[in-house]
DNA sequence: GTAGGGTTAG
């Protein structure tokens, strides 16, 4: 219990009342045992004390503040309380400020101190200071293990990940034993280049030294390897953590969502929970684009309730983790075919950025709402947000989707001269697209032509597919040899040639690109189709007889068609 | 009596 009584009256010194305290967590009874002290006191280890311990409660805005009281009460600050001072400029991203206390580290004949070195070292290289950092480091005359870790690290952090490697191999030639900490941050700079060799060499140093007991480096393991595309190793190392944390958790879900397993993504959630592991604002941007993937609104719905209850997803003034996980949430809803609650959200935030605007006009594009997603354009640019190559995919797919063949047309020339984009092979394929679902199949066959990019054999199956919708078999034979022969293996091309040649009745030359495909041992993938019901996600294939209720599913089909054929409409074939 | 360095998403 604590009681002011025993506070004021402690024959105990200060400094160490204070770190009991600060141990604590409770930095207002530090900090009133030191006002209430008297001036004798309060002097640089009491100061240096309180310091500390506003850092090490994740309070280093106060912690720089009351340095500040620290030098207006005249107690001369020492070798003790740089490295700290430093270490919360860091923290609170005041690199200027950092730099003035460098300034008074070398008044103080400090510079050659390697706690004071190594803070200083982190501090230039957190913010890509690399000349400053290499100064420091070339003065000290003591290189330890912190100090090569600082930048070492500093490098992984800031994507000097070569420069990062170098160091380390520098540190052994100069007898420095690198531990946790050294290979921790090794490992992460390792996995950002994909450098298998040389993370599977860490590995076995990892478990020469023991190093594999501590969660940190499992971690940095199980990143390694999942970014190395080794997902197998990054699942056996996961496994084996004891006690897995918030980022063992993340890690694994990452390699999985990277590997396009999004089923395995949202499972490995719910052992997450099951685990007890509580996910955070990391968690649910790996989760939300696998729910957007896989069109699970539901899920998806219930993770944007969990970050509204948990407070992840607060407005903050619009800094990048704000704005990228609400349009993580938008483009979810979007793909899920929800434009509302995409729309929503959309209207809620304060800051918005290109992405969020492209994830709208894409998403209105998608679902047929063409002139909105017009719309959401011209107010985009009304905005004053200068509109990218993702913008115009977006702008040219919704022109496609609703027919607007000459406003395509039109944004295709202009996207260079007016708003200085230049089309890409995606944005000519968009307006080939469209010119071939409005049957302007010459027009379509010239732009392929003409364009100053070469075609690839995406563009020329949206050039069949448009001759397959409008019964020309004579346009399409020459390009779909092409294609044939660019990639034989691509069932697509085969069946569309052959839909090709059904559409026009020439029904001998179907059966040969059949044989052909079944020569070549080329099989089509089966079409499949799934609905999200209460918690479970019901698969369909074509002719598939496999589900508990599949009588009452055909039932129903059946009736849907007896519908469909009253209301006149004949399925295309 | 007090101090510096680590892992996950985009």
């Amino acid at each position: 219990m604590l009681r002011n009584g025993f506070l004021l009256t402690s024959p105990l010194p200060t400094t160490s009342l204070i770190n009991m305290y600060s141990k604590c967590n409770s930095m207002t009874h530090a900090l009133t045992l030191f006002n209430t002290s008297s001036s004798h006191h309060r002097n640089v280890f009491a100061y240096n004390a309180i310091v500390a311990g506003f850092i090490a409660n994740g309070m280093s805005g106060p912690a720089l503040e009351f340095y500040r009281g620290m030098q207006f009460s005249g107690v001369t600050p020492d070798k003790f309380t740089f490295p700290c001072v430093i270490k919360a400029c860091s923290d609170v991203n005041e690199c200027l400020e950092g730099r003035k206390v460098h300034g008074l580290v070398f008044k103080f004949g400090l510079e050659g101190d390697v706690f004071v070195g190594s803070a200083l070292v982190h501090l230039y290289l957190r913010f890509g200071f690399i000349e400053e950092a290499y100064q420091v480091f070339d003065e000290l005359p003591i290189r330890d293990v912190v100090l090569w870790n600082a930048m070492i690290n500093g490098f992984a952090q800031t994507g000097q990940f070569g420069l990062a490697l170098e160091v380390y191999k520098e540190m052994g030639e100069e007898g420095v034993t690198p531990n946790k900490f050294t290979v921790t941050g090794i490992l992460s700079a390792i996995s950002m280049m994909g450098d298998l060799n040389s993370g599977r060499a860490i590995h076995g140093f990892v478990v020469k030294m023991g190093y594999d007991s501590g969660v940190a480096v499992m971690n940095a393991l199980v990143d390694m390897y999942g970014k190395c595309k080794c997902l197998r190793d990054a699942l056996k190392i996961f496994e084996m953590i004891p006690e897995k944390d918030i980022f063992s958790w993340n890690s694994i879900l990452c390699v999985h969502e990277q590997c396009g397993d999004h089923r395995g993504t949202l499972g490995l959630l719910d052992s997450m929970l099951h685990a007890g592991v509580k996910p955070d604002l990391v968690t649910v941007t790996t989760i939300l684009p696998a729910c957007a993937h896989l069109a699970a609104l539901m899920h998806g719905r219930e993770i944007h309730s969990y970050m509204i209850i948990n407070g992840l997803e607060k407005d903050d003034g619009g800094s990048f983790d704000d704005v990228y996980v609400k349009n993580a949430v938008m483009d979810m809803y979007a793909k899920c075919g929800s434009m509302r609650e995409a729309h929503l959200v959309f209207d809620k935030m304060s800051y918005k950025d290109v992405a969020s605007w492209n994830i709208m006009i894409m998403g209105y594009g998608m679902h047929g709402f063409g002139s909105r997603a017009l719309d959401m354009f011209s107010n985009m640019c009304e905005a004053e947000l200068k509109p990218d190559e993702v913008t115009f995919v977006g702008v040219l797919s919704a022109c496609s989707h609703v027919g607007l063949v000459s406003q395509g047309q039109k944004f295709l020339a202009q996207m260079d001269s007016l708003y200085g984009v230049v089309p890409t092979i995606e944005h000519y394929t968009c307006v080939i697209d469209m010119l071939g679902r409005a049957g302007q199949l010459e027009e379509a066959y010239e732009l392929v032509s003409t364009m100053p990019i070469e075609a690839s054999s995406v563009v020329w199956r949206a050039f069949l597919a448009a001759c397959r919708l409008h019964g020309n078999a004579a346009l399409a034979e020459v390009p779909a040899q092409q294609v044939l022969e660019l990639e034989p293996e691509h069932c697509g091309n085969h069946v569309l040639m052959s839909n090709v040649y059904g559409a026009v009745g020439r029904y001998e030359e179907v059966s040969e690109v059949r044989l052909t495909m079944r020569q070549q041992n080329v099989r089509k993938d089966p079409g499949c189709s799934w609905i999200e019901l209460g918690d479970g996600v019901h698969v369909f294939v074509a002719g598939d007889w496999r589900h508990p209720e599949d009588y009452l599913i055909y039932a129903g089909l059946n009736s849907l068609n007896a519908h469909l054929y009253e209301g006149g409409s004949m399925p295309s074939v």
